[in-house]
DNA sequence: GGTGACGGCGCG
DNA sequence: AAAGCGCGCCGTCACC
């Protein structure tokens, strides 16, 4: 359920600010031009206003390009620049989010989304008109709109989410003893990995030495080169190339667990997670790099976040059987919506408490790895409180 | 008026 | 932009 009221507020403030910001870069610039046509704001930019473009990568039809990470890196070198990124966040939730949401509210301010069930490669669902898969929620903004999803009166949202659950299934299908511990001991896994790559104790791990752990964690599941490393922690190629090295020496059976998965790739031409769900890969044994490279990663990946897929799905299928038992029909328990590794709930308030501790519960032994299953809750009586 | 490529960006 | 996985949607622009 959305709060039309909110929307309409939030709507109004997003609008006054974008027109302020408008004016601001029109003076600067000393026209108007439209904000939103990349290739117009490329040509002010480094042509009309000469701002230096060193560094700034072209796009694929040969444009300087105006993306949030080439804005960042010249945002010191003229003063619109920050006020361009402004304009684009402000900008975006009001056309992405605000109005469509608006548009869509039905009779009783309720927002129906299309769950696509054959619509991704790895067997995640998708959502569609409205996406609310990818509701903003880190921005300021982001919270704004997000208080404008309520839950009817006497009901409180309620979010379950697995936690790390790639890295958990990562650690139990490739065997990793290390990483397989440190979950089963529920340790902080960044943490327990950075202290393995710096070769320091886990109590002397700074925030920054974590952050690059983390980085580093996410980056295996999805089969990143030590470029994009390098891109995304800020080291030089070569720091990143070595952090990789000392990763995989850490975690051997990740890397062997990743040779398997590839080699079993070019063999058949497919990859299989756990539960028997199959990716096709054509490029795996192209003779063109670029393209094999592609399917190597999508190799290393599907296994992960497929597996994670099809947990949450049986846990859906779980849970709803056990409202049935329960005998909890839609007037005290309804399943809203499924976000990756998130389910989200709309309970009464009088069945709250007994309602949330069965749902952890069999989400939590929904499917049998190496590590246990762990996931957390919060609730709330809209979006951004979760 | 409709379509698709593109650049861009929101989420897990 | 990408040698970092998976999505959907926005506005612009070129084209039919």
């Amino acid at each position: 359920r959305v709060d039309l009221s909110i929307l309409e507020k939030v709507g109004k403030e997003l609008s006054k600010e974008i027109a302020a910001l408008e004016k601001t870069i029109y003076r600067e610039v000393g026209r108007p031009l439209n904000l939103n046509s990349p290739k117009q704001l490329s040509e002010v930019l480094y042509e009309k206003l000469k701002i230096d473009p060193a560094g700034v990568p072209r796009t694929k039809t040969g444009l300087r390009s105006t993306d949030a990470e080439s804005l960042s890196l010249i945002q010191s070198r003229h003063s619109i620049v920050p006020l361009i990124l402004n304009y684009r966040e402000l900008f975006k939730i009001k056309s992405t989010y605000v109005e469509p949401l608006r548009a869509l509210a039905d009779k009783n301010s309720r927002v129906h989304t299309t769950f696509l069930q054959t619509g991704t490669a790895t067997g995640r669902l998708s959502s569609q008109n409205p996406n609310l898969q990818n509701i903003p929620i880190m921005s300021e903004w982001g919270k704004k709109l997000r208080r404008a999803f309520i839950a009817e009166k006497n009901y409180s949202l309620v979010s379950f989410d697995y936690s790390q659950i790639e890295l958990r299934i990562l650690a139990s299908v490739a065997g990793d003893p290390k990483m397989i511990e440190a979950f089963n001991q529920d340790l902080d896994i960044h943490v327990l990995t950075a202290a393995n790559v710096y070769n320091v104790d886990i109590q002397k791990v700074t925030p920054e030495m974590r952050r690059l752990a983390k980085t580093l964690n996410f980056g295996v599941i999805y089969g990143m080169g030590p470029e994009a490393f390098a891109r995304s922690s800020g080291l030089s190629r070569e720091e990143a190339q070595t952090f990789i090295a000392e990763y995989f020496r850490d975690f051997r059976e990740i890397k062997r667990w990743q040779e398997k998965i590839i080699g079993q790739a070019r063999q058949t031409g497919y990859v299989e997670n756990l539960n028997g769900r199959r990716r096709l890969l054509e490029n795996i044994n192209s003779s063109n790099r670029r393209l094999a490279a592609g399917a190597e990663r999508m190799a290393i990946n599907m296994p992960i976040q497929g597996l994670a897929a099809d947990i949450i799905k049986i846990a859906m299928i779980r849970v709803a059987e056990l409202f049935q038992k329960e005998k909890w029909r839609l007037s005290k328990a309804r399943m809203l919506l499924s976000i990756h590794d998130e389910l989200l709930f709309e309970i009464a308030d009088d069945i709250l408490k007994k309602a949330m501790s069965l749902i952890q519960k069999e989400m939590e032994s929904t499917f049998p790895l190496k590590v246990f299953l762990k996931v957390e809750s919060t609730y709330g009586k809209n979006w951004a409180e979760l």
